[in-house]
DNA sequence: GGATGTTTTATACTTTTGTTTGAAACTAAT
DNA sequence: ATTAGTTTCAAACAAAAGTATAAAACATCC
């Protein structure tokens, strides 16, 4: 077998194919494209799909985990650093998560789509859930609670998960009706969004910190 | 033209047919369910869902206005039914907004497939948003918006909509991860999650009633 | 009971889909 | 320059989809 230099040519193909199945998929869905389209969007031949990656599921998968573990990753980060600081606070560490996904939405970056490209995951189950699901629990889910109980104290540890599905739960919908929240609220602002999130999730999670029931 | 007593058979066939849509459409999508798949499940023959409805699409959007507002008009019973009681407190609005679905849910009844079914729509957009957008704005939100108000008067005005939307962030998400709560919840009961959800939707708002900033 | 309008059925049609194929173009080493 | 391996391409293929059609079956009224 020869070696081939083939690191730029090749590569560009697959890259090119990845990154019109980001855009594409996560806007319409898997079934909501088709091949032809997603190769004249990459700029290549039809079959380059069956050549590169043995059909369009698996680019949709391919492209499914690299964008879900950028995503989990970039949280992961987020997290270390903010809880690494001097000055921690519930506030600081929800607005460090927040703020990213959706000042990327409001430029219609990538970013903001990962999260649709999820919830439309959830619905059509194309991957194996327990993939999705297993990254989500032990990488994110469990380490943002445990953030949230050295921050909040007084939070019972059997809630934590919920707390922060709920969290997510607030985060999720502005990605969801972004189109509805502009048409609803005129004078919306990217701030204003941002900020309404974190008071909104901080309180209902130190609502568990109050010492009733 | 012949006056025939028509009134049982043939909107038999045509309501066999929405409730197929309704079981099929909702589990899988508008794109996902071919019409030979249902109409094998409403027992009738392929060419029905011309002849009754004039194409998939059709019986689709007729499928999803019967339920969207189905779900509207149960909520605005609901609201009007609780602010008519003499004891009104935010938490059991809360509740009786949110039992009903998520016990439907739970009963694996179509009650809970409609938020699916909803936001599955988002994301595809197969009909004129502006109609969702609409209803979902000047017969739900904006009532709902009211009654947070009346219950909880320090609330400023202008954060009403974000409120709701959260709160409606908060509903939706158990709806769409469904199996991932009870993966990752082993003992997480019905009774349970309602209390959560109710317990951080409250204090969410609270949070807004605080006369800080 | 024949006529008329309605519903049901089986079949055919057209378009679109994902995939395959085999030849051509290309690259790089001998 | 030839050769061997890789990539690209146009074309073809089979399967599945939504819709249309025309005849059969049915029901209703005179």
């Amino acid at each position: 077998m020869v070696e081939k230099n083939r690191e730029f040519e090749s590569e560009d193909v697959q890259n090119r194919l990845l990154d019109a199945a980001e855009a594409l998929f996560c806007k319409k869905g898997l079934d909501g494209v088709s091949v032809r389209e997603l190769t004249a969007a990459a700029g290549c031949n039809l079959a380059a799909v069956n050549y590169y990656f043995g059909g369009k599921e698996n680019l949709y998968t391919e492209m499914f985990r690299r964008q879900f573990q950028m995503m989990i990753q970039g949280h992961l980060n987020t997290i270390d650093r903010v809880m690494s600081e001097s000055d921690v606070s519930l506030e600081k560490l929800l607005k460090a998560i927040i703020e990213p996904p959706v000042r990327g939405a409001a430029n219609n970056e990538t970013k903001g789509q990962v999260l649709k490209l999820l919830v439309r995951e959830v619905l059509d189950q194309k991957i194996d859930p327990e993939y999705v699901v297993k990254d989500m629990k032990e990488k994110f889910f469990d380490r943002i609670g445990h953030a949230f109980m050295e921050i909040v104290p007084d939070l019972p540890e059997d809630k934590i998960t919920l707390v922060v599905m709920s969290f997510d739960g607030v985060i999720l919908h502005p990605f969801l009706f972004m189109d509805f929240y502009q048409k609803t609220i005129p004078d919306l602002t990217i701030d204003g969004l941002i900020d309404h999130m974190v008071r909104f999730v901080a309180a209902g999670i130190r609502g568990y910190a109050s010492p009733d029931q």
